[in-house]
DNA sequence: TCCGCTCTTGACCATTTGATCAAGAATTAT
DNA sequence: ATAATTCTTGATCAAATGGTCAAGAGCGGA
């Protein structure tokens, strides 16, 4: 057993790349199947290794998985985090949607990691999400009810448009499947940001 | 084994009531632990019954499965259907997801379980997706498109427009936890509809 | 080079789980 | 009533799967 586990010292060239491996494989086959549906020789078989050997770096299925999900959370609370008080309004909310969006075409395997989750209940990241992420959108609902309160946007429910822009963005991602078949083909063009009219 | 199922004769008054105990139980299940990981086991003891008597109905773990998705999927798209060209755009678009937004709230359980059918590359309905709903998806958004261009409503890509109406009003079932976990509580008023203001 | 530590894997184990079967209980038709 | 049919379940099976182990291969520092 590595010492670098247990005690965090530095890992070996060997370690980081099989770990790295390990989770690029375990992105795609639990995004696929979901915890459940995925089998840890899957993993390995696309991380061209043998099991025993990937529970040689991850002990269980689930150290994988939790690894997996802390890795990629905070990534995707960033574009939320930089939405800025002082800034104007329609900027920031577009720069926001876009970048979501943007995140969902590039990444749309993490979103659906997250999204199966999440539809199970959220058994490993419940606490997460009423801990940071209530925080995190509680602080920025706050800056967007100021702005409606400054007549700089629409009166809006923030909980609410902030639900819809996830929904909304997600969508591509999670239900891409959907998408295809109804649209024929994948989604050349992201749909325009939603405009909110000044009431 | 019961003539009904191979030959389609009248079924028994247990039969029914049978069948019915079980396509509830697995609507529980399978909407909470995906196909995957729902077993057989907890279906029947929701259910009520033995194992090998929930076999005795449906022979294998998939026909619970897409039974109950077959029984599900054509309410669903009902409200879509209900479009009618030649009313009120605005009025038709709010009932619309007027509709959507109560059915996800009155059964989330069954938009979880579509959820998680797409989620994974939709194994059992690709061809419904494919076939029956692109064709209902295609003519409704023609009914959209048509209703732009005579500059009645706000001149929109039809599809995208459908597709946020599915992800916000389904937003709410799927992903429920996540709305729990942020809001604190369950959404006592669900959001109002987007409007789209004239161009 | 040589020794110790890390890495790798074939074989194996225990549990879970979808599915079967035979035998008995309940129901229905005559 | 009684025979035929339907319904029910304990026991059991085979496959899949998460996880272990011991033994050997590979690598790095002295």
């Amino acid at each position: 057993m590595p010492k670098a586990r247990a005690e965090a010292v530095q890992k070996t060239r060997i370690q980081a790349r099989s770990e790295e491996a390990i989770l690029d494989a375990a992105l795609t086959v639990f995004s696929t199947y979901g915890y459940r549906g995925a089998t840890v020789d899957q993993i390995a078989a696309e991380a061209g290794m043998s099991k025993p050997n990937l529970l040689y770096y991850f002990r269980r299925k689930e150290d994988i998985y939790v690894t997996l999900l802390e890795r990629t959370l905070e990534d995707w609370l960033e574009p939320l985090k930089a939405l800025d008080p002082d800034g104007e309004p329609a900027e920031e909310l577009t720069r926001y949607i876009t970048t979501k969006l943007e995140m969902s075409r590039d990444n749309p395997a993490a979103s659906r990691l997250f999204a199966n989750e999440i539809l199970h209940g959220a058994p490993m990241i419940g606490d997460f999400l009423k801990g940071p992420l209530r925080r995190l959108v509680d602080d920025k609902a706050a800056v967007i009810r100021q702005w409606s309160e400054l007549g700089r946007i629409t009166a809006i429910d923030p909980y609410h448009l902030i639900f819809a822009i996830w929904a909304t963005t997600q969508h591509y991602a999670d239900f891409e499947v959907q998408v295809r078949a109804v649209t024929g083909k994948k989604m050349s063009s992201p749909p325009r940001a939603i405009r909110c009219s000044p009431s």
